[in-house]
RNA sequence: GGCGGGGUAGCCAAGUGGUAAGGCAGGGCUCUGCAAAAGCUCCAUUCGUCGGUUCGAUUCCGUCCCCCGCCUCCA
């Protein structure tokens, strides 16, 4: 079975065969944060989506190198340095420390790389200079260092390649009235930018005087410092097609000799944006949330992410707080199922190649989550249905966990257990004793004292199951 | 204005030229001391609009309406 994806290079569904002759390596670059404040939850389905990626690639068993880059020069972040007493390298520490727990708390694997922008000054340098040698980028007379357009074009080179472009119906907004520099033409970007007062102690010495990378070239020059001038997948967020994406390939492509058919990537894979309660994300709008935010509310990240692998990855998704809510009743199934199969289970199990190929069948297909989901909701039901007339064995219980392990290492959905503490077992006990003795007024009462902590008592004919509310 | 993505039940969300998955919420039943959990069951004659093609369209074509994103340092 083959895994198929939408390449935004060719614009539709394409089969993904890696570079690698043999199949089996798997080159992955995926634009990380720029670290000047805490991620919001828009960032993180993105995120969540590439570690979706990154996940299903490890269980078709590539051997996946996954770079995220950490941008930790850039104009905000100058400017808030500049503005506060902290040095760049603690500013951006800091936020770089919170995005990666974040992370990982979303259960995001952590990439096999994690290249900083300001460690990787000499190969931007080293790449700039290639540019320039070939003619495609040129220093103005304000000492910064531009990529032009015309002069890639000229080379035969294909600018436009993500989107289609037609510079002249383009709308020319405040923001390029906001960057004001000595540039050829409009459409050219910055690949050095030559160090202004405001720029304070950030900068570094270039062949073109003092300064500091431009935004896109980073990314240019660690992927293919890391991954080769030829990778398999690049990955990120839709609005980063243009011009992010699309000036990382005239980078490279301007900077590299590539043969006939031979691109700087293969496979470009762009995730579509979160909408808030159907609103794009804005402060003012008050429906701007990092995870901290959703956390201190009392919802789980593990919410959040089964609430962003719900929906197609191409597909807007729309954030709403009752969204979140059902996350947390499906997951409860999900965890119910579980645990009881656990106390069933023994022995090492296999898992069920039937229900993992229909799961497989639909990941396969572009990373259909939804019918992923499906499968794996079919089967809880069938799970339960044994569990309830009492047909499951601690072998059929244990090859449904095995199957469980399979199907979680791709969702990564982390079911830790609460322990349940001294003070809440002992209720429970006291409140059973009751049950026995029939005193059902004072068993109902220790029951509404722990759901008042937070704590649920189911009963079975095995006996009462503590768990968190 | 240019480019692109959408409109499927109360909500989220798949899908197919042959008569609508799954999740959440809701109703009923079973089980239970009562609950909870679970199971069973009900819940879109209908897929934004209007036309067309077809034996048959939600799925293909065209029209219109609406929503959203990008258009130069935002995931």
């Amino acid at each position: 079975m083959g895994l198929k994806i939408f390449n935004t290079l060719e614009r539709e569904v394409v089969e993904f065969v890696p570079l690698d002759p043999a199949g089996k390596k798997v080159g992955m670059y995926c634009c990380g944060p720029t670290v000047y404040d805490f991620a919001h939850i828009g960032n993180f389905r993105t995120f969540v989506f590439t570690d979706l990626v990154r996940r299903y690639l490890d269980f078709k068993e590539f051997d996946v190198t996954h770079v995220m880059n950490i941008t930790d020069v850039e104009d905000k972040i100058i400017r808030t340095v500049r503005e506060s007493d902290t040095s760049l390298k603690e500013f951006t520490r800091r936020f770089e420390k919170a995005f990666l727990e974040d992370m990982d708390a979303l259960g995001c694997k952590a990439p096999t790389k994690k290249p900083r922008a300001t460690e990787y000054i000499g190969p931007i340098i080293k790449l700039i200079k290639k540019l320039v040698d070939r003619g495609v980028a040129y220093q103005a007379s304000d000492g910064s260092v531009y990529f032009s357009i015309e002069k890639y074009r000229g080379c035969g080179c294909h600018y436009g390649q993500l989107v289609n472009l037609n510079f002249g119906e383009m709308r020319t907004g405040e923001r390029v009235a906001d960057d004001e520099y000595e540039k050829e033409s409009l459409a050219d970007f910055a690949l050095w930018k030559a160090r202004v007062p405001e720029d304070g102690e950030v900068f570094w010495k270039s062949p073109w005087g003092e300064g500091r990378p431009g935004w896109h070239i980073e990314c240019s020059a660690m992927s293919t410092e890391l991954l080769g001038k030829s990778f398999d997948l690049h990955l990120g967020g839709e609005d980063l097609k243009f011009p992010h994406h699309e000036d990382e390939i005239a980078q490279s492509e301007g900077a590299f000799e590539y043969g006939d058919g031979e691109h700087f990537v293969k496979f470009w894979m762009h995730g579509s944006h979160l909408l808030v309660e159907g609103k794009k994300m804005q402060k003012r709008l008050g429906n701007f949330f990092t995870l901290r935010d959703l956390t201190s509310k009392g919802y789980q990240p593990r919410e959040i992410r089964y609430l962003m692998l719900s929906a197609h990855y191409r597909e807007q998704f729309n954030f709403t707080f009752d969204g979140l809510d059902g996350a947390r009743s499906a997951l409860g199934r999900l965890d119910d199922c579980l645990l009881k199969l656990g106390e069933t289970a023994a022995g090492e199990g296999t898992a069920d190649s039937d229900v993992i190929s229909a799961f497989e069948r639909e990941l396969d297909d572009d990373f259909n989550v939804a019918g992923a989901w499906r499968v794996v909701f079919d089967w809880i039901r069938d799970r339960n249905k044994e569990l309830a007339d009492e047909s499951v064995t601690a072998e059929s219980a244990a090859n449904a966990l095995a199957t469980w392990e399979k199907i979680n290492s791709v969702f990564g959905i982390e079911n830790v257990e609460a322990p349940v503490p001294p003070e809440i077992q002992s209720l429970a006990e006291e409140r059973q004793a009751a049950r026995k003795a029939k005193d059902f007024q004072r068993s109902d009462e220790i029951r509404d004292q722990l759901a008042a902590q937070g704590w649920v008592i189911e009963d079975t004919p095995k006996g009462p199951r503590v768990k968190k509310a």
